[in-house]
DNA sequence: TAAAAAATGTTATAATATAACATATCAAAT
DNA sequence: ATTTGATATGTTATATTATAACATTTTTTA
């Protein structure tokens, strides 16, 4: 059965649903907290889920963070390489959608004879709100 | 006082030492086992001397995995932006040391109207030694 | 040498993630 | 429809990674 076919349990779905909606990335036992009302009970049912939703390519995990985020693709099925802008000012995450990038990478590591697979590469900076009001406000609104 | 310049204390020669020796890259409470007999005791005095080795560019945190790395460069002081090449097959992690990373990411950034201020990149594929060992071996010694 | 800044030592605890195992559910192929 | 094998669940316990809090000491700077 294609990957991206595949039927989601009820946990899986629950927090995939949680994740689909929030504006952020969450952290696992902030989705534990979320999803008690759902039944969920306990850290591994959330850290079952994910890893699941990870392995479809439904969901990301962003390293540096410790949390998760769900793909901003329709059927997406690349559970492998992920590439992420992460706003240091407001903490939201969006996903850098460059098709070009493995084989960029692939290059640059072919100079090093190391043979490229996949990547993970999270991008920090500000993004376009933030830079906005910071121009309009005068200073970062913590 | 210049960063690079900065004289280190005890424990943080202790930790750095002992990451400079090591092939492969070291997880907190590896480093905090293999430096009792120098005298550190606690979790703490790792992660304190790990923060400040960061800092000033001399120690790389590589994300996906929880481990720290020495830098490979003579007086690095870029505690920012990081690019490694991690073996999937032997865990060996070197440093990806391109010059244009940087302005690169920007100009992806940009296409995004984010504002690029640093990055952490992990790429995972196999390294030059067990590529040649695949071959010659004909299969993957774990 | 006093004041300020940085580092230390120590205990406790927070935050993140997995092990182990018994049970249940689902999908495919008889 | 029923066995079978794979996958998911529920649960308790525990491993792993990292920080809080606070008293003390050392180092740097003025």
């Amino acid at each position: 059965m294609a990957l991206s076919a595949e039927k989601l349990t009820n946990n899986q779905q629950t927090v995939l649903d949680l994740l689909e909606k929030s504006k952020e990335p969450l952290k696992a036992y902030a989705i534990l907290y979320d999803t008690q009302k759902k039944g969920i009970k306990a850290p591994l049912q959330v850290y079952r889920a994910l890893d699941k939703l990870i392995e479809i390519g439904k969901v990301h995990k962003i390293e540096s963070r410790n949390s998760y985020i769900a793909c901003e693709h329709k059927n997406c099925n690349s559970s492998t390489s992920t590439s992420f802008l992460i706003c240091e000012t407001c903490d939201q995450v969006s996903e850098l959608t460059q098709k070009n990038l493995p084989s960029y990478f692939a290059k640059q590591s072919e100079q090093a004879d190391f043979k490229y697979a996949k990547h993970n590469l999270e991008i920090y900076g500000v993004c376009k709100d933030c830079s906005k009001s910071l121009v309009v406000g005068g200073k970062i609104d913590h």
